[in-house]
RNA sequence: GGGCCUGUAGCUCAGUUGGUUAGAGCAGAGGACUCAUAAUCCUUUGGUCGUAGGUUCAAGUCCUACCGGGCCUACCA
């Protein structure tokens, strides 16, 4: 690949919020693009993961009062134990920052202006509930009252899980606000509005672009449909968050910095590296390519309101947004009364992160669908394809290596025609990389994986063994094993950098590198072999899954 | 309420632009082997593709309705 033809890519994982644990639910997400970026670094493209803590909002404000710390310090912990977590499960980040940073104040600083200078930004009187004991305007969500369609209680303040019905805050019945328990008043403010309304041309580009998934484009047209609306951008004091030039009172929304972070911490990335340039990436008509991890409950966001702010202040689009499903857990939303609400730490208590990187792994593909984490099929799944048939191949073949050849590898290549299979899923198995299509990549390694057992069994090394004149023999058929071992290694490296990372000391050799599926393996001395994984024991999940835990 | 997505063997999933007797892995059954973390190998039983209609020479694949599940509906993030 010469240089004008070099991909350099970024990409950027949802940012999580700042008031609580990671969980399953984030990790699939996290885990997802890891391995996207993973693949891509073996292969040697150039590219950064960036991530930061979304810390700002009502929600961290109101968390840090009831804990009696300041909306800082709660930021500052939980971004130490989400980094923590996500080190743990190997989803390297080149830079994991937070939207409550100095670069993110004036990004966000400068996308306002940007907007506002070329006349994307309008204000406009409007009129709110408002919280008198607690001094706040109420979020939708810390309003409840009675529907006014169905008259059903207890309903928040957008819409009526009982009858579906949808309806401003404003024409609840009977509204109390959550936070205090008084009736919430009306109160009239001047607030800022981003006017997407502008922008309809311009997204009607984005969404015939090709680069969203079909039925995400399908959404976005839905609202394109209905009709753009302006959107408010700026909350009253207090708030957690920047504060809007010019205005003493008013601050931004949350959601309007929060994908602003996207840029705040590659800034900060470059800011670290001399080689990265950041308008070399953001700038209009950049050569680089961008992408999103994102579940689909934040479409809204990165597919209507993202794009025209970038647009507004000038910078590029991103080349795509990577849309991924919900997780369910045995079926069932994950929730706290379920007993589905499992958090990254208590998984890491009791299971190793490999894992679930595999099971994610196995089962992810391009579309948008939920993925359900049975763990039945979690246990037999990884208990079967990881333990039993791939690191099977080591254990079996390392046995005569080690002990009878003084951990010599053969210099004859006994199964051309096997090994050449092996390295030839490379390039099928590099696609479906590419296109995210993990699940199929993974089927492709275990079928490879199915096919060298069964060429161990056909040559029966065990009893070769015992025919004196054919320990040669022995030593060339495991030497077929441990070389496709090597390809399937190198293949799940993307997905289980760890353990990849162990057996690479096994195998003694040097970290490998996607084009390492060309080469092979022979006169070569290896380590001794040990286990290198356990397999699943039922006890562990239903440890996990006891309430207890 | 409206909309988007989704429903294939016991479980988890593949099924390319509609085209011969619907596939895989796991689980189950029978057998082989014993090098390997009770791993592996061979053989094999399971499906009127959510339901009911329709289009077509031909439908898991397209259309309609209904049933079940998920999500969105812009102020929870």
């Amino acid at each position: 690949m010469n240089q004008s033809t070099a991909r350099e890519i970024l990409v950027t994982s949802a940012l999580p919020y700042a008031n609580g644990p990671i969980h399953l639910g984030h990790l699939l997400g996290y885990i997802q693009a890891d391995i996207w970026v993973a693949f891509q670094k073996l292969c040697g493209v150039t590219c950064h993961y960036i991530c930061a803590d979304d810390a700002h909002g009502t929600a961290i404000m109101l968390k840090a009062t009831e804990l009696g710390i300041t909306p800082e310090q709660l930021i500052a912990q939980v971004q130490t134990e989400h980094l923590k977590d996500f080190t743990e499960f190997d989803v390297r980040f080149d830079c994991y920052h937070s939207t409550h940073s100095e670069e993110n104040k004036l990004l966000s600083e400068q996308f306002y202006q940007r907007n506002l200078t070329a006349g994307y930004i309008k204000s406009q009187m409007i009129t709110q509930l408002f919280d008198e004991a607690k001094q706040l305007f109420l979020a939708d969500r810390y309003v409840k009252g009675q529907c006014p369609r169905c008259k059903a209680t207890d309903q928040y303040g957008d819409n009526c899980e009982v009858c579906g019905a949808t309806y401003s805050a404003t024409e609840l019945l009977n509204p109390i606000s959550t936070l205090s328990g008084q009736p919430p008043i009306l109160k009239a403010s001047e607030q800022l509005f981003f006017d997407l309304p502008q922008f309809q041309e311009a997204l009607s580009n984005w969404l015939q672009s090709g680069s969203l998934q079909p039925e995400i484009a399908n959404k976005l047209r839905e609202w394109f449909a209905s009709g753009l609306k302006p959107w408010d951008i700026s909350r009253e004091a207090p708030y957690f968050g920047f504060k809007i030039p010019g205005y003493d009172h008013k601050y931004f929304y949350v959601w309007l910095d929060a994908p602003i972070g996207y840029l705040a911490s590659f800034k900060k990335l470059c800011a670290q590296r001399s080689d990265l340039d950041f308008d070399h990436y953001w700038q209009p008509h950049s050569s680089t390519e961008i992408y999103h991890f994102i579940g689909k409950d934040i479409v809204s966001f990165h597919g209507l309101f993202w794009p025209a702010l970038l647009l507004g202040a000038d910078y590029r689009w991103p080349t795509a947004l990577n849309v991924h499903g919900f997780i369910t857990i045995n079926g069932q939303k994950m929730s706290k009364s379920r007993g589905t609400f499992i958090t990254a730490r208590s998984y890491l208590n009791y299971l190793n992160p490999a894992y679930l990187r595999y099971y994610f792994a196995a089962k992810l593909t391009p579309k948008v669908d939920d993925f359900d984490l049975n763990f039945d099929d979690f246990t037999a799944r990884v208990n079967a394809d990881l333990v039993g048939k791939w690191i099977n191949i080591a254990s079996r073949c390392a046995k005569f290596i080690n002990q009878f050849f003084d951990h010599q590898l053969s210099p004859n290549n006994a199964a051309p025609e096997l090994l050449q299979m092996c390295q030839n899923a490379q390039t099928s198995i590099a696609e479906a990389y590419q296109q995210r299509d993990f699940s199929r990549a993974i089927r492709e390694i275990m079928a490879l994986a199915d096919q060298t057992n069964q060429y161990i069994d056909q040559e029966k090394p065990w009893i070769l063994m015992k025919q004196t004149d054919e320990a040669a023999r022995v030593q060339d058929i495991c030497t077929v094993g441990l070389n496709s071992f090597r390809l399937l290694t190198l293949y799940l490296k993307p997905v289980l950098p760890s353990l990849a990372t162990e057996i690479e000391t096994f195998l003694n050799i040097a970290p490998l590198q996607w084009v390492d599926s060309k080469t092979l393996l022979f006169n070569h001395k290896i380590n001794l072999f040990q286990p290198l994984l356990q397999r699943i024991d039922a006890k562990q999940i239903q440890q996990l899954m006891d309430p207890a835990s």
